[in-house]
DNA sequence: ATAAAATTGTTGCACGCGCAACGAAATTCG
DNA sequence: CGAATTTCGTTGCGCGTGCAACAATTTTAT
């Protein structure tokens, strides 16, 4: 066994950026995310958070708070507050659960829901634009993979609450 | 042409959460950045930015605080405060570039190279853990379309400066 | 050469956010 | 049935972060 150089004190780099995963996907999750706030922040005056729940009740009707932080992996409070700013704007009203009376159930009122209207299509047509330097075949695959991958980071820490 | 059903009232889901991939990427990139800000918080006493300078400067040795920031989508002034707060820490120290005297080259000390040594297996470990669900090829393709679509991301917004 | 514009990094300010403690309600257990 | 535990949502606190203004320096333009 030819040694080749004995003992190298060089530093080395064990990490390479460009080739790992978790650092990418933030940085292209910073990207796709800043680009969407400034189109509702300066439009709507919206947070992350407040859009957020803007599209989780256009979709769903319906929800709790509690569900709504743990489909966004955000924090409860975040929602919280993003609530209570929305329902000081009219955009969201409360109803309360007869089943359980600890949660309330959210939904969008006619002005939140004008503002869904407005928003989504810029949304979507920003993801199109996003995505239109893959082919279709290349989405799908995308797609698969990132839920793949987000199943799994959900197991790998399920009684998590997380910050965006 | 047989209308179906007249001005229909109802509300609709213009937007699915569950398909929308700027949505889904951020949901991923909370998960995985969550988990890897518990390992170096806790190990180390890091933060987010502390952490992205210190992995930076161990694979590229000198770099300045802008360099940093652009390459991962972050604000200059969180970089700042990072890099004063390694400093304090002794794990970064600054050289001054007589070429341009407005910027500082940053490097590790030993004791920051230390750290970096003894938290970069980690997070390779749990890059491995991470996508130990997608077969070798899959993660070459999700590789390359990743970084695809930043390179087209970074060009929708070129002169922005982002936020984790 | 001189002035105007651009760039690097720092800092005061405000604010959004995570944490932890809390009240209220529901569930579990003895 | 009653006590302990769990869960939903809110809020005070501290802090990290983005913004904008700034000093220092360099680059560009006249």
């Amino acid at each position: 066994m030819q040694s080749s150089v004995a003992l190298r004190k060089q530093p080395e780099a064990l990490v390479i950026l460009e080739r790992f995963l978790p650092y990418r996907l933030n940085v292209l999750a910073s990207l796709t995310s800043n680009a969407l706030a400034q189109i509702y922040a300066e439009r709507f005056g919206l947070t992350i958070p407040g859009w957020r729940v803007i599209v989780t009740l256009g979709q769903y009707e319906f929800r709790t708070a509690r569900d709504i932080a743990a489909h966004g992996v955000m924090h409860k409070s975040t929602i919280s507050r993003a609530v209570a700013t929305l329902e000081e704007r009219g955009l969201v009203a409360r109803k309360p659960n007869a089943d359980d009376r600890r949660e309330e159930l959210l939904e969008l009122t006619p002005a939140g829901r004008a503002i869904y209207e407005d928003l989504a299509p810029e949304a979507l047509a920003f993801e199109r634009r996003l995505l239109s330097v893959l082919s279709g075949e290349e989405q799908g695959i995308l797609s698969a993979l990132v839920d793949k991958l987000a199943r799994h980071a959900r197991s790998l820490a399920p009684q998590e609450e997380g910050g965006s």
